[in-house]
DNA sequence: CGTAATAGTACTAAAATTGTACTGTATAAT
DNA sequence: ATTATACAGTACAATTTTAGTACTATTACG
């Protein structure tokens, strides 16, 4: 129904797997998550970039979280990896949709968009690695009209 | 942020434009919303085969709502254009993520998805052609990290 | 000075999205 | 009946986005 990108996924659990704290090489990253090391640097740069990981370079340089787990949440994480991007085109600025004049719904959107960025704020990294979800309901694991909840494997 | 397709907004506009009740042709539905007639003719059979608009086939035939537009709501339309898809790849079934064997982070978006989805149930066509929006929140037009909201232009 | 690590940039390949064309089928008016 | 209109289904082509790779530069430690 809707998605995120599989890189802004990757970066979830590249975040996860510093969530010891200490100064950890791209590379061991990579050997702990099991994602590629090119894309695991790639990912550390723009997660560096956005504030979110600090980076020591040189010799026994690496990577770190710069903020506790549970003070960075799902919506920062995906504002680093996929931009400032809202649901639809005509949000983004450089708008050629060509049916705005007529448009009813844009605005529409804006309201959903709000409901929705306020979801991804209220879970943190913390929760989103912990094991015991508060609100896992089991009658969701199937839904009426056939959509799977997200369940690895 | 995230991002629905175009042609689920596409599909909207479409929706809205029916909101009359009457019988619309495809093509009428293009003139009004100024959108493709092929593009029409295809979302108004995918709306179609998910139960969300009517059909009548043959001469003076045409589209129109299933059921009134309070009854339908925003996940109802991206699932039917856009499918029974989820956040992330391993949740959508034929998963070959390659790393979840050590991927912590998996279930913690189905927290996510969950509230996604509430949030868009929450939301019906009528509200969402609906101009003026009960909680439009002027402090919201620009967020500090600089994502902004969805209004077209 | 050499090694180990991040920083930056550019490029290539693959996949999904988007839009189009064509053929078939049903209905109403003449 | 025939014809014109409009939906139904399928398949395809172009575009755009995403994903991943390669290479060079820079920084720091020993």
């Amino acid at each position: 129904m809707l998605r995120i990108s599989r890189l802004t996924d990757y970066a979830t659990v590249i975040l996860a797997s510093l969530g010891g704290g200490t100064l950890v090489s791209a590379a061991e990253v990579a050997e702990r998550t099991h994602i590629g090391v090119p894309t695991v640097s790639k990912l550390l740069k723009e997660l560096q970039h956005a504030g979110l990981v600090r980076s020591v370079r040189g010799a026994h340089g690496g990577y770190q979280l710069a903020r506790p787990a549970a003070s960075i949440n799902a919506a920062d994480i995906i504002d680093a990896v996929e931009g400032p991007i809202a649901l639809t085109e005509c949000a983004s600025g450089n708008s050629n949709c060509g049916i705005e004049a007529t448009c009813q719904v844009g605005h529409g959107w804006q309201r959903i968009s709000h409901a929705i960025r306020r979801a991804l704020h209220d879970v943190s990294l913390e929760e989103l690695v912990r094991r015991d979800a508060p609100f896992t309901t089991p009658d969701l694991q199937r839904s009426p009209n056939g959509w799977r909840p997200l369940v690895r494997g």
